[in-house]
RNA sequence: CGGGGCGUAGCUCAGCCUGGUAGAGCACACGGUUCGGGACCGUGUGGUCGGAGGUUCAAAUCCUCUCGCCCCGACCA
C-alpha cells in the first residue's frame, strides 16, 4: 500500500481527551478516532490490526472445535424477560423501541439469543456438546467509559457459548477454551497471566480471567511466584497473617469505653491510644439490595466488597450513608463497633476473630472500646474471608509471599451451569428419555481491548512497537528523497519486490521531509523499516532497522527484500 | 449518581479574573529557499468562541439553565 493512496493521518499532539498511553498512541498513529464517549471508529490502519487479531482468534476457536456464527445486535425484549435479565441488567443495557413501540435492546452479551437458538434445535443428548462463537460488536452503556478502547461502550468481542450434558463435558470444553486463549495471547506476543476470578453477575461455578500485565491495568492481580497460584484481587485469598504486636497491659474482664474525641479513622485513634492499627476492628455498615449488614476487618486491612457481596448473597452493595449508619448503630459515623449491635447481620473476617483482644468503636460519639475480645464481647453471624490481599501476604496454597501486579482483563471464561438453560427451558432428553437443562459455559475475549493492551505493553517514547502478529503492516518502506530519480526508482523497485514476496508493506511515498517520515514510522511502529535515501542509493545500499531496538544497518539494495524478510522472521 | 476539571479555527492551546475590532503554533493552499530525525520566509483560506436565555450602550469574558467531553469514586461479560 502506498501511503499517498491510503487514508492515514498521524497527529503531532496527543488528543486532549486521551489519558492513557494506548489511547494516545492509537489516536496519534491514525488508527482510531473517537466519535463519542466510549465509541470509536477503527480507521484503516487500526482495522488491519483488529482484523489480524480476529483471524488469530478464529483460527484458535476453530482449532478448539468451536463453530462460528453471527447473531443480531438488536434483540427483542421477550428473550431478556424470559431469562429475567430485562429487569436485572439495569441501565447498562441499552434499550430501544421500534416504530410499533415494541421493546428491544442492543446486545451487551448473547446468552439469551444463543440459548434460544440452541433450545429450538437440540433436543437429544446425542446432539451434544456444541460450542458456538461469534465476533461481534457489543454495546454496554457503562456508567463510566474510559481509557480509550480499554473500556468502551461499543466494542468488539469474541463470545462463545458451549452446551453440555455433564459437568465433565463442560470441563473438557472449558479446558479447551483455556488452552485456545493461551494460544491466542501467546501468538500475539503478550505477557499475560490466567487467574481465578469472581463470577460477578454472570453467575456460575468457576471462572478464569486472562490478564495482560501492564501498569495501567484496571484490575489488580495476585500471584504466587513459588507455586503459580493466581487470582484477581476480588477473589484472591491468603494464608493467615502474622499476629499483630502484643496487647499492652492486662486484658480487662469487659470492654472499657475511652474518650477519643474527633478520631474517626483507625490511624487517628491508633495514634491517640498508642495502639497499632492491626489491633483495631474496623467496622463498616453496608447497605445491600436486601438488608443492612455490618462488616468487620482488622484495622490495617481493607474490606473486599466483592467478597462481602458474595457472603451476603447480594446483587448490589454500598457503604451506608452517615444517616443510615447512625440509624443502625445508634452512634456517630466513625465510632461504630460490633459490641451490642442488634438487628443486623454481622460478618467478620477470619483475621478479626484471630485477635485475642482488640479496640473498636463504641457506637457513641467520640468514644472507643478497648479490651474487646471477639467471641466474648460480640458474636458475628458469619465468619468469612473479607479482606483485600496485599503484596507480601502468604500464598493460600504454599505460604510463599504473594505478588500484586496490575492487569488488563482481555479474556474471561465461565462455567455457567444451568442458570440460563433452566430459565429459558433449553433442555435435552437423556438415554432414559428424561428431561434436563443443558449445562453451559461461556467464553469472552475483548478484541479491541486486546489491541489496546498490546500497545500498553509494547511502546516506547517514540511510539508503538507492534508485536509482528498484530502489526497493521509488517514493513514500512520509506523513500526519503522521492524527488531524486534514483531514490524513487530504487524504492519503487523494492516496493514491487516486497509485494511480490508476499510481505505486507506500507510504502511512505509522501512528499514530506525526512524527519516527518522517520518520526511517523516510529509512531506507527511496524516491526521492520527499510529506508531508501540519496546517499545510500549512490553506494547501492538501503538502510534496514527493527522498530524495537532502532539499530540501523546498511544492506545492499539488491538484498533488500531478502534481508527484510530475514529481519521479519527474527521478530 | 457524587466530587473535580474542560468546551475558542481540522488539531493543540492563549485570551476570560478586570466586558470594548477573535489570536498563536501546527495543519491546509500558493510562491520561494530547503531536504537523513517533526525546516524557514512570504501570502492566503479557515471561527454563529458548545447551545439557550439574561445583565449591559457593548458579552468569548459576568449571571442562570442546558448539552458534551475528561479525571477520581461508586459500578463493571
Amino acid at each position: 500500500m502506498r501511503w499517498s493512496h491510503y487514508f492515514l493521518f498521524t497527529l503531532r499532539d496527543n488528543p486532549s481527551d486521551a489519558e492513557v498511553i494506548s489511547h494516545q498512541l492509537l489516536a496519534r498513529a491514525g488508527m482510531i478516532d473517537k466519535l463519542a464517549a466510549g465509541i470509536y471508529t477503527y480507521l484503516p490502519l487500526g482495522w488491519r490490526s483488529i482484523d489480524k487479531l480476529m483471524r488469530i482468534v478464529r483460527d484458535e476457536m476453530n482449532a478448539a472445535g468451536a463453530v462460528e456464527l453471527m447473531m443480531p445486535c438488536v434483540q427483542p425484549a421477550e428473550l431478556w424477560q424470559k431469562s429475567g435479565r430485562w429487569q436485572v441488567y439495569g441501565k447498562e443495557l441499552l434499550r430501544l423501541k421500534d416504530r410499533h413501540e415494541r421493546d428491544f435492546c442492543f446486545g451487551p452479551t448473547h446468552e439469551e439469543v444463543i440459548t434460544d437458538a440452541v433450545r429450538r434445535r437440540i433436543t437429544s443428548y446425542r446432539q451434544l456438546p456444541v460450542n458456538l462463537y461469534q465476533i461481534q460488536t457489543k454495546f454496554r452503556d457503562e456508567i463510566r467509559p474510559r481509557f480509550g478502547l480499554m473500556r468502551g461502550r461499543e466494542f468488539i468481542m469474541k463470545d462463545a457459548y458451549s452446551f453440555h450434558t455433564s459437568a465433565a463435558s463442560l470441563d473438557e470444553a472449558y479446558r479447551a477454551m483455556e488452552r485456545a486463549y493461551r494460544r491466542v495471547f501467546d501468538r500475539c506476543g503478550l505477557r499475560y497471566t490466567a487467574v481465578e476470578a469472581d463470577t460477578g453477575n454472570i453467575g456460575g461455578s468457576e471462572s478464569h480471567e486472562f490478564m495482560v500485565l501492564a501498569a495501567t491495568g484496571e484490575d489488580a492481580v495476585v500471584s504466587c511466584p513459588a507455586c503459580g497460584y493466581g487470582a484477581n484481587v476480588e477473589k484472591a485469598a491468603s494464608g493467615p497473617l502474622p499476629p499483630p504486636p502484643a496487647w499492652p497491659g492486662r486484658v480487662p474482664a469487659a470492654p472499657e469505653a475511652v474518650l477519643t474525641p474527633g478520631t474517626t479513622s483507625v490511624a487517628d485513634v491508633g495514634e491517640f491510644l498508642s495502639l497499632p492499627p492491626a489491633r483495631f476492628i474496623k467496622t463498616m455498615i453496608v447497605e445491600t439490595d436486601r438488608e443492612f449488614a455490618v462488616a468487620l476487618v482488622r484495622g490495617d486491612d481493607e474490606l473486599n466488597e466483592v467478597k462481602l457481596k458474595n457472603v451476603l448473597g447480594a446483587v448490589h452493595l454500598q457503604l451506608a450513608s452517615e444517616a443510615k449508619v447512625e440509624q443502625v448503630t445508634g452512634g456517630a459515623m466513625g465510632f461504630s463497633g460490633p459490641v451490642g449491635l442488634k438487628g443486623v447481620r454481622i460478618v467478620a473476617d477470619f483475621e478479626v476473630m484471630r485477635l485475642e483482644v482488640a479496640a473498636t468503636g463504641a457506637n457513641r460519639a467520640d468514644h472507643h472500646l478497648v479490651g474487646v475480645v471477639p467471641g466474648r464481647d460480640f458474636t458475628p453471624d458469619v465468619v468469612a474471608d473479607l479482606r483485600v490481599v496485599r503484596g507480601g501476604d502468604a500464598c493460600p496454597r504454599c505460604g510463599a509471599p504473594l505478588e500484586v501486579q496490575r492487569g488488563i482483563e482481555v479474556g474471561h471464561i465461565f462455567k455457567l451451569g444451568t442458570k440460563y438453560s433452566a430459565a429459558m427451558e433449553c433442555c435435552y432428553l437423556d438415554e432414559r428419555g428424561q428431561t434436563h437443562p443443558m449445562i453451559m459455559g461461556c467464553y469472552g475475549l475483548g478484541i479491541g481491548r486486546t489491541m489496546a493492551a498490546a500497545v500498553e505493553q509494547n511502546h516506547d517514547e517514540h511510539g508503538i512497537v507492534w508485536p509482528r502478529p498484530l502489526a497493521p503492516f509488517e514493513v514500512e518502506l520509506i523513500a526519503l528523497n522521492p524527488d531524486v530519480a534514483a531514490v524513487r526508482e530504487a524504492a519503487d523497485g523494492l516496493y514491487g519486490q516486497l509485494q511480490a514476496a508476499g510481505v505486507e508493506v506500507l510504502f511512505d511515498d509522501r512528499d514530506e521531509r525526512p524527519g516527518v517520515k522517520l518520526n511517523d514510522a516510529d509512531l506507527i511502529g511496524f516491526p521492520v523499516r527499510v529506508v531508501v535515501g540519496k546517499k545510500g542509493v549512490e553506494q547501492g545500499q538501503v538502510e534496514l532497522s527493527l522498530r524495537r531496538d532502532r539499530i540501523k544497518l546498511p544492506v545492499p539494495l539488491a538484498e533488500g527484500v531478502a534481508r527484510a524478510r530475514e529481519a521479519l522472521a527474527s521478530v
